[in-house]
DNA sequence: TAACTTGACACCTAAGTGTTAATG
DNA sequence: GCCATTAACACTTAGGTGTCAAGT
């Protein structure tokens, strides 16, 4: 398991078509294991990928201008590029590549932890994807959002991750729009694509439109392609859903398990100064001057082996102002002495060291209805919870079809023709999002006008789709106050950055996986363009995306979509506050709320 | 002159418009008085402003859904901004505001210097508009150059700026994209709009899409209004150019004037480390440790008064590891004591002591042909120089119109329908922009691969636009070398960030002034909207803009355009380097550089 | 020489880290 | 006492300042 090699990529999710065999040769594959088409490429540091690239194109398509023709420039790139010359442009098949997936790895076999705070927190490692097979000329929205991975609390008790009761009510969860969307494929497909913008929280009230978690809580990162030009145009399109299991974290806010912690300090660029040398010796860097107030500040821990291990160096004292320090020593001198001390590639560790005790069982602790029965344990045992539905606390994510998590990973392939039943509160958040404010510079705070957010509801109602909003199934209220669809969908909230907090501007999604890295339908080729504006029926309940997953996307091999959770309503209770039951009712709330609200503002333009 | 309100916004630029004099009432004004409309937005701090919203009503009008017509949310929108109710969405008048106004003009009393390095520098004091009057619907296209002021190359020499000559050629002028372009009026008007990450520098073969400057020399940034939804139609629309003579300066590679040095190091956070307080005495902070170090390091300056105001504070040593302080201190002082120090907010000093001495006349310093005939003298003095127009080095901006500075100056507008002369290269601008690269994280440079760039020139003649070649203006060589138009157009180049060294993609712009704060031309409204693919003659020569401008934007008042410089041709060394003269040849220049490249790429795809 | 330019540098802002102690 | 949360804190990266000595 020792992978010095850490410049970057992993294992690409490359489907397998049996009717366009030679449509992703292995050329193509080359050159999206190199950083960059055009080494010499140099971008601005701080520049915008916008649309202009295509607008440019686009634009003179309108115009009837003939810039030199797309397949004419395409050859030309191609040749550039070293590229297969017979790949056709109109059509995609988008490989997906999870960047630092030995990172990733890493962090999964112990059991990622996500600190999550109440100004918000990044990700580590950062969730980036390198994409290919995209159509260059076309536009796609990127897409990404994390979704509970089970129905379980957990704890970190006797150095395992146990369950500890049924999950807390979520939050609506917000599908962060990549800022960069609408941009071409072959923007996108320039370089790795991050999310190190989408930030964590555990603040139920968050303004910011960060991702909005529960502590000691499962999570599963999930990035969607759609091909789309519009925002607005995103519920009638096809999602193209890539999970990684490897990014499952657990979210906490303060980190549990010290090899977690060891492995944050030794990776994340920002933690270097509580970094060890690899050397079996303390980094001691220019921390002189403070080196005494901080030893001062040594109150509880009394390991005194922070400086056990400090043989030769200079003679400053030991770095870092922690006292827990030893612990990570003490675990993880075991097997990182041989290894030198890389900055941003430090090297790896091997996880060899299994959990040290798994001793008792799952125990109920938060007080939410405990009624155990299985114990997923720790994280890491992810590939071995293959055959676990039945358990109390059950993965919404299925990964039966994953090979072992040692060998790499698949990523799961979702496709989803036009989720219809995110159409309503979709449109919701895309005339959220349709506000001013929107600007690079100045952390200059945005709230919604809620007067300009009631006029929405009503236009869709006089277009006669009025019956979508039976499909919202989530909202969030003015205080912070929120419900979810219980264990069933996850209502969601558009945010490009966007706060969307005022409202319950939210829409369901069908977790639903297809696990299906080596199947494909024949009529994925159809789910491949966009469907702008089909009539689809409305499903008036929650937790239907399934079966139109299923429509779509059969499922083959061995991977069968895997059975929407049953939407099984139950009265949801969060932090003592009793949230309505029925979405339908919920979203009456919302109207009422809002046309309130407009009344307000209207009434006091201040 | 003491004006201690530094919250912002400064005086707004209000046309008189005798066809439409309601359009603009107080109420806008008083709106855009406010940091934002709505007191209690927050944006996120990164967020990218983009399309999102634009294109979210977009796509809903063109999939014929009626999410609440934009009449009726603007009337929403209206009421609660406390907004007039009679304006109508479909015209729009823009008014623009230089923010910080107070600020920029206790620079430009003095002589507002920039500082111009390799790496890129950016402006201080920044260069943030804010925008009322837009078409909330429509898309703009916001942009920035910084055009020479004037032919002459400046010297600082007994403390005040005198001409040194004629100006140096200048290099190729980048039109800066304000990166959220396209973008709806609403957007833009939402809060203002910063343009920091435009970056100065000095160094001719920049590859970051910085804007090139000569030092010594004086420039006058200019604003761009745009209404268009896309950049390839940039050059058959309506430029609407704003000038904020407050902003003129002469770029440096040090600072020449004292004044200006402090200035900056009060307003500046960045340079909060040289900072005073402004009670008298230095301010002293946290430099305890390093303050015998850096004492130490002391050798140059024999000023002892370092310390000689130090009066009453913490005994901490000096501030500052500046050891002409002292002279900054012995000037400034004279003034600053009753002034306490805020931070982002510092109080503004008096600019009344004027210019220590003006001893000798313009003087011969940099090689080029100098034929002095008049002295700009002290850049303060811009409004003096009304009729300077004879003088061998005069303005090229004509500010003849502005009422003192001190009373606050207008913005001069300019308007301009299809400035057909930069259809050419423009487009070869946008070409080059539709690479891939582009995307927010990274400094991952961005080289164009030339061969790519070749195609635009055929699809141009292809179409019957070869003539417009014609148009170019200027050339830039691939190892750096350039040439401009000379006293005459510039040649531009557009940016977005995206550096556009290796081809020659510039077009060339008028850069005659209507300085017509209260003139309006009856065309303008026809000019309002953009027009594409208008066959306008193409000049055959450079240094033709004028009369497409005269004829599009007739003047008024006392106002008329400023006649365009004589379109003399003179040939250009630069640092040594003989450069073409024929715009017609340079373009053939152009054209075989591309092609050869096209023909070496396509031969080593490597 | 004098004027201008350059790069290293100390100092700052801004924001991302885990640590620690206090809190509930 | 345990567990989970939180804010202050020291440390980091990244990059924007003017200063200064040396170069051109």
């Amino acid at each position: 398991m020792r992978d010095p090699v850490f410049t970057g990529t992993a294992m690409a999710y490359q489907p397998f078509h049996a009717h366009r065999p030679v449509e992703f040769p292995v050329s193509a594959f080359l050159s999206a294991a190199q950083p960059s088409f055009f080494p010499a490429l140099t971008l601005p540091p701080g520049s915008l990928g916008k649309p202009i690239a295509e607008q440019a194109f686009a634009a003179a398509a309108e115009a009837g201008l003939n810039t030199l023709g797309h397949h004419q420039q395409a050859a030309h790139l191609r040749s550039l590029k070293g590229f297969e010359s017979a790949e056709e442009e109109a059509e995609d098949d988008p490989k997906v590549t999870l960047e630092a997936k030995e990172l990733w790895d890493q962090f999964h076999k112990i059991g990622t932890e996500m600190v999550i705070t109440k100004s918000g927190r990044r990700m580590f490692p950062p969730f980036k994807v390198r994409i290919n097979g995209l159509d260059k000329k076309a536009k796609y929205i990127l897409l990404m959002d994390i979704m509970a991975a089970d129905d379980c609390r957990y704890k970190f008790h006797n150095s395992r991750w146990m369950v500890a009761g049924k999950a807390d009510p979520e939050m609506p969860k917000r599908m962060y729009i990549h800022p960069d969307s609408p941009a071409s494929g072959e923007q996108w497909m320039a370089k790795p694509v991050t999310f190190h913008k989408l930030k964590l929280t555990n603040n139920m009230s968050d303004k910011h439109g960060f991702t909005i978690l529960n502590s000691m809580h499962k999570y599963q990162p999930r990035f969607h392609i759609v091909r789309a030009n519009d925002i607005l145009k995103l519920p009638y399109c096809t999602f193209r859903t890539y999970v990684f299991p490897e990014t499952e974290f657990i979210a906490v806010t303060a980190y549990q398990n010290d090899k977690i912690t060891q492995l944050k300090i030794d990776n994340n660029p920002f933690a270097k100064g509580f970094r060890d040398t690899g050397n079996g010796r303390r980094e001691k860097r220019k921390q002189l001057t403070l080196a005494p107030l901080r030893a001062f500040a040594d109150p509880d821990g009394g390991e005194s082996d922070a400086s056990s291990c400090d043989p030769g160096a200079a003679g400053d004292s030991p770095a870092g102002s922690g006292t827990t320090r030893s612990q990570r020593d003490a675990r993880t001198h075991t097997d990182s002495d041989q290894e030198p001390d890389h900055l941003e590639n430090p090297s790896v560790r091997p996880s060899s060291p299994g959990p040290r005790s798994p001793p008792s069982g799952p125990r109920s602790v938060g007080g939410a209805n405990p009624s155990k029965k299985g114990d997923p344990g720790n994280p890491s045992d992810l590939t071995q919870q293959k055959d676990q539905s039945d358990s109390r606390c059950r993965n919404r994510v299925d990964h039966r079809t994953l090979g072992s998590t040692e060998g790499g990973s698949y990523p799961v392939l979702l496709q989803m023709d036009s989720p219809s039943h995110l159409s309503t509160a979709h449109l919701q958040a895309l005339a959220l999002s349709s506000l001013p404010g929107q600007s690079l510079y100045g952390p200059q705070p945005l709230f919604l006008p809620p007067g300009q957010l009631a006029v929405t509801p009503g236009g869709l109602s006089a277009m006669g789709m009025g019956q979508l909003l039976a499909s919202v199934s989530g909202v969030t209220g003015l205080g912070g106050s929120a419900l979810s669809g219980g264990p069933c969908g996850f209502p969601w909230q558009l945010s490009q950055g966007i706060p969307l907090p005022a409202l319950g501007a939210l829409f369901s999604h069908p977790y639903a996986y297809m696990a299906a890295p080596l199947s494909r339908s024949p009529l994925l080729g159809a789910a491949r363009s966009c469907l702008h504006y089909s009539p689809y029926p409305v499903p008036g309940a929650l937790c239907q995306g399934a079966g139109t997953l299923a429509r779509t996307v059969p499922a083959s091999r061995d991977t069968s979509p895997v059975a929407p959770p049953t939407p099984e309503r139950h009265t949801v209770t969060y932090r003592g506050k009793a949230l309505p039951k029925d979405p339908i009712n919920e979203l009456q709330s919302i109207q009422k709320l809002v046309s309130g609200l407009e009344g307000q503002r209207s009434a006091s333009p201040k």
